[in-house]
DNA sequence: ACTATATCATAAGTAAATCTAATGAAGGCT
DNA sequence: AGCCTTCATTAGATTTACTTATGATATAGT
């Protein structure tokens, strides 16, 4: 492979060991001619003889010394690149690089890993969890093959796909007068203590205008700018909140959570993998995404 | 000058600092379609795309940094050996590299370094005083360019160029009965206490003939490898001895040693000036060359 | 010293590569 | 959406690199 790259260097090279120009050139491949040539029109390019042609076996001139040791370090670095080039090639085809938004990486990322896993065992996932914007950014930048986030903004030179629609129920605390109720209904949240998204985050503008078109007025006592925050107000008994349920699934398993369903067919979170458009996923990370939204 | 080699590493170089393919182009003097093409078969003889197309300006993958770096290190490499190379041709250019054997250069290259400087001033003579086989080792393993010996032995692959012959005059110390005398002839010398040379060194073989042929019988008192030391010999009172008149100057000068002219015309030190047959000197050197033996 | 042998240099023709110009495709900006 | 810039592609021309054949030269052996 290192032999694709400073040809040049490798004849030069093996002349100065072979002692000889015929033993180089078929070492190289090439006939006697073609190297006597080669050496030949380096010496013109560097105005300087490198080899002592007076003598036999061949011997270097001052110069040539230079230059075998030019030849002997560019050789070597050439080696390390092609090394690490190798190690890059083979990475890129088994790592699927992903970044996450926390919610989905946190309740999500370990089964998917562990299921993918068996159907193909070559693979390595690297899951990174950010924010929001610093998802789009890894994925853009090229820091991230996938991405996986929630409301998805279409932008140019960005594929989305979509995963799945997530259903929003009511997390209250174990102690709450919901727990125990079939349903609730959008009604029944007025006057509420809840814990709310910060402003700028979408799905809390989402609830907000549930909550207008339900006419429903809530007591925002808290405003978190993530699920995992959110659900730990919920828990200590602050007040209640809407969240897409499967994000509760280990606070609903340890009981510190109670889920109750809201009738609110509209209320969906919308959960989506983008990739950048141009870029042709490796095999792995093609896969992942096939079994993903399958 | 390092423009003439690593061309390709160049070209990458210049592309992606300027990412752009068609200014890399005009730097590098070729067409853009060229500077496409190089680089596109770079990258299919690596394998992996080194340049992420999808955006503009043109930016580089995880393999083309790997690349570029190995292009910055071969460039940066590849200029320090331009540089060595430069430097190496115009020392080449300007220093006389002189191997002598002592006699000759002590006595000699004083005068000779001057008065050459006067007429090549861009001259830099470098002398190395050796014992006579180490000037021709010298010589002919390209330590030095011209190499100064005594009885010349012609060798293949040696030029000889004879210098001059050097009279031979008896050397006594000051006190000696000889002093003052206009001339000795070889019966003369009969018994005389004689500082003379190793038996392996030719001038002594040159003498002992000489001392057969005159039917002479000198006493041999002590025996010396080389001229300075048979001098010292001398002036101490040891003895006499019979050496080329012109290596004893700065002993008459200082009257630490009288020379008296020795009847034997046949008597005679050959100097010669030696130089690989193959080897194409400098200009310097042939010039100091033929200044010497002008 | 002379010949034999191995190796390098050179020449001429051919194959291969590289380059240019022209044109097509695509990104990014207004 | 349309324009402008830049990159990709193609085909043909030019240059370069290679091969074979042959000549020159250094070294070794007689």
């Amino acid at each position: 492979m290192a032999e694709v790259i400073f040809a040049d260097c490798k004849l030069f090279r093996d002349v100065v060991h072979a002692k000889s120009l015929s033993r180089a050139a078929q070492l190289n491949g090439i006939s006697q001619s073609a190297a006597t040539q080669h050496i030949q029109d380096l010496e013109k390019r560097l105005g300087i003889e490198l080899f002592d042609r007076s003598t036999r076996p061949l011997g270097l001139t001052t110069a040539g010394k230079l230059y075998a040791d030019l030849c002997r370090d560019v050789l070597r670095r050439a080696e390390d690149f092609t090394a690490a080039l190798e190690e890059m090639k083979d990475s890129a085809e088994r790592v699927i690089r992903i970044a996450s938004i926390y919610s989905i990486g946190l309740s999500e990322m370990g089964r998917l890993r562990e299921e993918f896993g068996k159907i193909f065992p070559g693979a390595a996932i690297h899951v990174q969890l950010l924010r929001p914007d610093k998802v789009y950014e890894a994925v853009l930048e090229d820091q991230a093959d996938l991405g996986f986030i929630s409301y998805p903004e279409h932008r140019r030179d960005l594929t989305v796909v979509p995963w799945r629609e997530e259903r929003m129920t009511v997390a209250a605390y174990p102690s709450h007068a919901f727990v125990g109720r079939e349903m609730v209904v959008p009604r029944d949240l007025h006057g509420e203590a809840f814990i709310a998204f910060d402003e700028e985050v979408i799905i809390r503008r989402e609830l907000d205008r549930f909550f207008r078109e339900s006419d429903v007025e809530i007591s925002i006592v808290m405003q978190l700018d993530n699920i995992q925050s959110i659900k730990e107000a919920v828990a200590l008994g602050s007040g209640i909140s809407i969240l897409p349920e499967r994000t509760m699934q280990a606070e609903l398993e340890q009981r510190r959570l109670v889920s109750i369903p809201l009738h609110a067919p509209e209320l969906r979170r919308p959960v989506a993998i983008i990739h950048r458009k141009k870029k042709k996923l490796s095999r792995a990370a093609r896969e992942f995404l096939q079994f993903v939204i399958a």
